[in-house]
DNA sequence: CTGCCTGCAAACTCTTTGCACGAAT
DNA sequence: ATTCGTGCAAAGAGTTTGCAGGCAG
């Protein structure tokens, strides 16, 4: 999906939910959907403001949900403290597990669709139905354990 | 494993680390293993002072890293903004997932062992080594939505 | 005795919220 | 003209940490 097809989806999902489309809610989307790696709530702030330095943390903290219930958007959550987003280019629906390197803090978005099938075999066995999955692996890296540094290293 | 046989290899693994053997300690141990669900970092503490009422917060927070590298115990992450725990009565080196019911706030764990196999398989062909991996389903209560109650709700 | 361990309270991080002003519809 | 959205700063939750005194080894 285009930026700016992705930009008319978000206006659209504004307006839809009765919504205003704000100069800052843009702002904070067009930033948001122009990142190629995960970012978090307070990058996106700094990036933002670039583009629009009325932006604020609070419409940052208040635009993300928004974004991210209109699918334009994916949360990861690593256990890390602070959340992570994602610009889901992807159709919405697809199934990933991630893949943290805790020596680089790299994120890996690895597709696993038997994630969803695991979900509904285990919940129907309690009288749940579910809701969401989600499947983390944290890995050292090799090329630092070996060379004392790594490529993807920040 | 028993109680004692527990309290007694916790009191290994303190002096095998060089760590002292305090009654704090102790009291924290035994309470966090007497418990028979997850709980948190705050009951705990609660807990805990029922026995020895010098136990401090501070040293609740302290003491539960400790326990989780002991293997002792389990820390559960379940992106709620506090972390769960629970004793590890089998062996540590069990692979389980959680399905946690957003309607009664109950964790179940499942034994899951395809999870080490997922990780390294995904691990090895991003040149890493795995150490972790975590499984999680949400999901929402079938007798909760039918009967607007739940027997496991709190 | 030595120095790790403790309790207390303050600090810290990330996120949420109350309020009065400002802008979208 | 309404009403929702905004920035600011303070509050909030959970956890960590600096410090002076206390207890294990």
């Amino acid at each position: 999906m285009s930026h700016t097809a992705a930009c008319e989806k978000f206006r659209q999902f504004l307006t839809c939910k009765g919504l205003r489309v704000t100069n800052q809610r843009l702002a904070i989307f067009n930033t948001a959907f122009a990142q190629k790696d995960h970012f978090t709530a307070e990058q996106l702030l700094d990036y933002a403001r670039v583009v629009d330095d009325s932006v604020s943390r609070a419409t940052v903290y208040r635009t993300l949900p928004i974004m991210a219930e209109s699918g334009l958007l994916r949360e990861v959550d690593i256990g890390t403290g602070e959340k992570f987003y994602l610009p889901n280019t992807a159709g919405s629906t697809t199934q990933v597990a991630q893949v943290v390197c805790v020596d680089c803090d790299k994120i890996f978005e690895i597709s696993a669709p038997f994630m969803e099938w695991y979900g509904s075999t285990v919940s129907s066995k309690l009288g749940l139905t579910p809701v969401s999955q989600r499947l983390q692996v944290s890995a050292h890296c090799n090329a630092f354990r070996d060379k004392g540094t790594c490529p993807r290293r920040t």
